[in-house]
DNA sequence: AAGTTAGTGCAACATTGTTGCAAAGTTTAA
DNA sequence: TTAAACTTTGCAACAATGTTGCACTAACTT
């Protein structure tokens, strides 16, 4: 992905595309995983964690990325689909494999409709499944 | 809970049960909730914090409580039903509640079956749903 | 009783996520 | 064009969570 395409990208969330925003955004889409914030730390020695950490958060804020939290300790980041909102029914579920560690995105696999009893609202759901990966087996 | 009660259950499931774990086992029992493990410290002052890690670790290893990740930066534990295995069948959605932040089994709400692509195995899931709860509606 | 094993408390620690603040950079408006 | 206002970044500090090594004690085993 250029960086002309990720700043337009950016822009169209309202997120100004600074450098290092950019930066975050390419690093995340290139690897086509998802990454933690210390995995994106180690890809580039030199940026400050806390500086990926708010570039992170504000593509949250704005649908830019979303996270897991697959239970291995630090939370996942990865990349929207174009029209996402994050609403409870643009998500998918995420596999994370107890071998490699890898979490990824299952986007074939919405996340299935659940009834709740009543008086329970809801507008956001995590459906992590935990096993061994193809690449693992 | 009787320790009684306790003491034939930890039992059953080949765990000695210690007066550390008896305690553990019934505050977590009695408070009807998921607690986490500072909620747990909370109860009583005067026991260890690795003490309590060390009890719940145990149950978790031994099916008597199975933990949740409910994306609050702190694993939540809860026990099993009686008969439970922790396998997949065996699995509830977890509804969390972003005002109070209480998490609650909803063992009326199985795991829905889900079929991977090939190549993957599973043996665990969690299914976690956000929204507000009756109480806080 | 002596030896062996298991459990506990304490302290230390790594990791993760998060914030306050000041310096640098960018935008706006005079 | 310059000054003011706002935003972003780096740095440092920090809280929270989870985890471990180690020594002491308690409990079992023979
Ligand atoms: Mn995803
Ligand atoms: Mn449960
Ligand atoms: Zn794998
Ligand atoms: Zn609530």
């Amino acid at each position: 992905m250029t960086n002309n395409e990720i700043e337009k990208k950016l822009e169209s969330k309202k997120v100004k595309p600074t450098a290092m925003r950019t930066l975050v955004y390419k690093a995340l889409a290139d690897s086509g995983k998802t990454l933690s914030l210390a995995d994106l730390e180690q890809r580039f020695e030199k940026v400050e964690r806390s500086t990926i950490f708010r570039a992170l958060k504000s593509f949250e804020d704005n649908f830019i990325v979303h996270t897991v939290n697959d239970g291995s300790g630090s939370v996942k980041y990865a990349v929207c689909d174009e029209d996402c909102t994050c609403n409870i029914h643009d998500l998918h579920v995420h596999f994370y494999c107890t071998r490699c560690g890898r979490t990824r995105c299952m986007k074939e696999l919405p996340i299935p409709n659940i009834k709740l009893p009543d008086g329970y609202t809801y507008d956001n759901a995590q459906f992590v499944i935990n096993g061994v990966c193809p690449r693992c087996d």
